[in-house]
DNA sequence: CCTGAATTGTCGGCTAGACGACCTATTGAA
DNA sequence: TTCAATAGGTCGTCTAGCCGACAATTCAGG
């Protein structure tokens, strides 16, 4: 990949948006970039060379593999989020991200290099602070639902949550373009699989949405 | 409280060791000191000048009402932790905090002074990342068992954690000052009271340790 | 167009653990 | 010292939703 691209993905994300041209094509240098087809897997380096990534294009999944051999989705990540080893601590975790869009682009940097970007730029250091405070809350949040919220509560939370980021509304109905196997749907609010069918399906009767393999349809309510 | 006092809490902490004694005199007049005696609450305020808050003595409890006036415990907090809008976003929840040891002293920031002080302190604010970071792992490791954990294991890793934060090691036994009730633990551990007991008494039962409302000691099983 | 693999649909059994009820023990304020 | 409030103890009931099993459908690669 050239540098003026680069350059114009880097400056794309609203983080690096503070920066100046010069700073901007200094860590074009230092950056890493990264893209994957569909099913794709990008795996995080565990060695020294622990990195923080962002996502410039594309949708991906966040997944761990448990005792049992089963994937678990921990995560779904649009275009402007960041992912890896974004706490600045080093962790041994299994996690890997798989490209869920036909083209995903990521670009990464070294754990180190970018802790001393954030030490060189105090404003990009303050914003990236308040963006790990944002995903904090969410976090938060996650934990909350978990806690009081019963299975249908969540997947219906699940589900607005989702239509409101990805969903392209018509005039009476939300649609959703599905890359989510029910079993990842299950993962992520935390239940099993056939919960979720059947949940799909009650929901359905009730006229409240629609689905296939490849589409949710959610309907407004007059 | 004097200046000096201010100064030598302020140092204290590992966070603001960093600094030069010139700074940190100059943070020492934009901060709030505030004592609290057991049982005493300290309330977040909620206007424009949301606070971020350093614990510098004691021990306290952060807890929320639930929508049935309940108390919900959601953390226990030692000396060096920091709480309120530590994200440094606003939000509206009805937090608030609990003196549990005899003596608590904490010391807080208006969230908008603690953005500038952050500006001013590239290394100041790369640690106060970390540390958010490490809140945030935290967090997900805490969800992770809620996940994946039934309520057994939960209680125990909830022991194991407390004694190593707190326990006085014997011999043979792990003695810790008990200042939660079963109900405590249980939002805590995300359970219900009766379970919290029933699981002392197994654990009583099982040998593994003995309890009474002021003192828990674990066995160390050989 | 076939075929095995992946995904979805459905059912019944089962259990962890929530919940209500009620009783006892402890505490602390007056 | 007393008494109300709070905390702990115990027991049955009940159910959300997990889990295994298996069939039906869909998909993707040859």
């Amino acid at each position: 990949m050239n540098l003026d691209t680069k350059y114009w993905y880097l400056r794309d994300h609203k983080l690096f948006s503070v920066l100046s041209s010069s700073e901007l094509k200094s860590i074009c240098m230092i950056s890493n970039f990264k893209s994957a087809k569909k099913g794709e897997i990008i795996l995080f380096s565990h060695d020294e060379n622990t990195r923080v990534y962002f996502l410039k294009k594309g949708t991906l999944k966040i997944v761990e593999i448990d005792d049992k051999g089963n994937e678990i989705v921990k995560d779904v990540l649009q275009k402007g989020d960041i992912f890896g080893e974004f706490t600045l601590t080093e962790s041994q975790s299994d996690e890997y991200a798989v490209a869920v869009s036909d083209s995903v682009i990521c670009c990464s940097f070294k754990m180190d290099d970018f802790e001393k970007l954030l030490e060189k730029n105090p404003q990009l250091s303050l914003s990236y602070t308040k963006w790990m405070g944002f995903r904090f809350k969410r976090l938060q949040n996650k934990y909350a639902n978990l806690m009081f919220k019963d299975v249908r509560t969540r997947f219906k939370s699940f589900l607005e949550e989702w239509a409101s980021k990805e969903g392209m509304a018509n005039s009476d109905e939300i649609i959703l373009k599905n890359y989510l196997t029910h079993q990842d749907i299950a993962s992520l609010i935390c239940s099993t699989r056939q919960t979720v069918t059947q949940l799909f399906n009650e929901l359905k009767e009730q006229g409240i949405l629609d689905y296939s393999r490849t589409e949710i349809i959610l309907k407004k309510v007059a």
